[in-house]
RNA sequence: UGCCCGAUAGUGUAAUGGAAGCACGUGUGACUUUGACUCACACGGUCCAGGUUCGAACCCUGGUCGGGCAACCA
């Protein structure tokens, strides 16, 4: 993949940066995509990863992933890997750039003790319910709590023993002494660092006392030389703190720049929603193809390639929205069109009897893998005197434009034969159960010596050598574009009871052998790919989508 | 009723004081050995009111509407 293929559409933010080059503000760009390890990343990420990455790699910088771990009750090595595995999979390479905010600990730690020797940290025996008070509301300034004064000797004693152990677990605090009567309340003497006895998956039990993210996320941006730390808008009212801490502590000072999340239409994009989700059993787990998380997008079978093309597309601004997932889809059907091979697959089956064919004749016929592209070659299917079709590609008295069987007339079985529809048998409600045929021999391969026209082409399977397996529909999670809108009702009671339909289909033969992540089309039917819960007695496959337009028979 | 941010077709974005474009979507038609793909056409927009200017989506003022902020989370 060319370097191109990941660059972004350009946005505000390259507007700031090609300012910052030509002004000598800045020389080079240095992203960094900062996941903390406390869940799955999800396609919200996607947007965030394609902008910190595809950023660098548009202005030959370098882009860092960093684990922010700075809350080890909440984080997990579980997540490590899979955030380096999406990440990757997504097609973006940190190189050499993998850190931790973990790494910095001791640099953090430092830097506190430099505040407090400032007189800009002090440390703040009051209850967290007791700050609350002191910090005030909005509309009204805050009162300063009473440990503010407390000379920089004591905070360094006090600092200490909260590092040494010497305190249980939220006895107290280190805040930043700045402003508790600014109108933002971030800048009224913020907590900075916190007693927490946990084991930290980095530094084990080293620390007890650590770092919060106001304080940890712009000294990690500072040592590692980051210039442009993007994030989304809920950071804006933190830049001021951002800004405070680094230029307090007189070190490099990055930009921080903010933009809109991404918020997909009948999905959610919370971590904690999609962790309810998984909870409560609402889905099966965090790789469920019906996930917003990577690894579900994966494995429904939507290619890295397409959503990189869909984060390019929905750009990056300042402005909350809403996408449509049609957007997201269409990226993934426009890639899959042109990519995957092509299978014949039958959902719903009818018996059809060609009654011409000799019995016990098999022909392997030659069928194109990609009717656009040549070079994908042919592959054989089988062909008998029996066979399943689409109940749906049967009629009685079809209006002209259906395409299917109805009595009478002719159609052409894909790549096989044309074959004309002679006799229906009906079980006694009057339902279809079985079409007879005839078949024009002089017709192999589907188009007729004679140069004659038939409008209908469906899709078949040879009955004989259908392969049956298991396919997961997959649907829509919610019902409703926006599960969040009506704040008086919980989203789960939006879920689509029908997200998931398992059903058993008809595949030709070749289909049997099923490597997970194998994408295929099902002409006429959509995009399916193998689920990594295939076996080699059983395979499954899951349906991404459907072709555009669902099918109309009318 | 504090502070911060935002507002361009249904949706997502472009236009950075000089012709409001693009994509998705929707509709119609053409083509078709996939009702797909492809192609053509159509639909449809600058939140409001003032101001500056020869000229405003863009600059200014005032509104309106939407979002964010009061974890020892990130």
């Amino acid at each position: 993949m060319s370097e191109s293929e990941h660059n972004i559409a350009a946005n505000f933010i390259h507007d700031i940066i090609d300012a910052d080059l030509k002004s000598g503000k800045r020389t080079d760009v240095v992203t960094r995509f900062p996941p903390e390890p406390n869940g799955y990343l999800h396609i919200g990420h996607a947007k965030a990863i394609c902008l910190d990455f595809g950023t660098a790699l548009k202005y030959g910088g370098r882009c860092h992933l960093r684990f922010d771990d700075t809350n080890p009750e909440a984080e997990d090595e579980e997540y490590v890997n899979a955030i380096k595995e999406d990440v990757k999979w997504l097609g973006f390479d940190w190189g050499e750039h993998l850190y931790w905010a973990s790494d910095y600990f001791e640099t953090m730690y430092e830097y506190a003790v430099r505040l407090i020797e400032k007189g800009k940290a002090y440390v703040c025996e009051l209850t967290q319910e007791e700050f609350k008070d002191y910090r005030g509301i909005p509309t009204e300034p805050g009162k300063k709590p009473p440990g503010r004064n407390r000379p920089v000797a004591e905070n360094m004693a006090l600092f200490e023993k909260m590092k040494n152990g010497g305190f249980e677990d939220g006895a107290c605090v280190l805040r930043a002494k700045i402003d508790m009567a600014s109108p933002n309340l971030h800048m009224r003497d913020p907590a900075i660092y916190r007693i927490k006895r946990a084991t930290h998956h980095n530094t084990g039990d080293k620390w007890c006392i650590y770092p919060m993210y106001d304080f940890a996320h712009c000294i990690e941006d500072s040592i590692e030389g980051i210039t442009h730390s993007m994030c989304t808008l809920e950071f804006e009212v933190h830049r001021p703190l951002y800004d405070w801490i680094l230029r307090t502590l007189e070190v490099y000072q990055p930009q921080q720049i903010e933009f809109a999340r991404l918020n997909l239409t009948y999905t959610v994009m919370s971590k904690r929603k999609l962790l309810e989700l998984v909870r409560e059993n609402l889905v099966n787990s965090w790789d469920d193809p019906r996930m917003p998380t990577l690894c579900g997008l994966r494995r429904r079978g939507f290619t890295s390639e397409a959503i990189r093309e869909f984060c390019s597309i929905i750009g990056a601004t300042k402005v909350e929205s809403l996408s449509e997932v049609e957007l997201l889809e269409s990226c993934v059907r426009d890639d899959l069109n042109a990519n995957s091979l092509r299978a014949m697959a039958v959902f719903d089956p009818i018996k059809v009897v060609i009654e011409n064919y000799p019995e016990g004749l098999e022909e392997q016929l030659e069928v194109p893998n990609h009717p656009q592209k040549e070079e994908e070659g042919m592959r054989t299917v089988p062909f008998s005197r029996e066979l399943w079709i689409e109940r749906t590609d049967y009629m009685d008295d079809a209006p002209n434009k259906f395409k299917g069987f109805t009595l009478g007339r002719e159609v052409r079985l894909r790549s096989a034969y044309l074959a004309t529809c002679t006799d229906v048998i009906k079980d006694g409600d009057g339902n279809a159960t079985e079409l007879r045929c005839t078949y024009d021999p002089d017709t192999k391969g589907g188009s007729a010596p004679d140069g004659r026209k038939v409008k209908s082409t469906i899709h078949w399977v040879s009955a004989k050598h259908a392969v049956e397996t298991e396919v997961r529909l997959y649907d829509r999670l919610f019902t409703v574009e926006n599960p969040l809108a009506d704040k008086g009702r919980d989203f789960k009671e939006f879920l689509n009871p029908e997200s998931l339909q398992l059903i058993t289909a008809k595949l030709e033969p070749g289909l049997a052998k099923a490597t997970p992540g194998t994408r295929y089309q099902f002409e006429r039917v959509g995009y399916f790919c193998v689920d990594p819960d295939s076996t080699e007695e059983k395979p499954v496959y899951n349906r991404t989508l459907t072709l555009r337009a669902p099918r109309k028979i009318s």
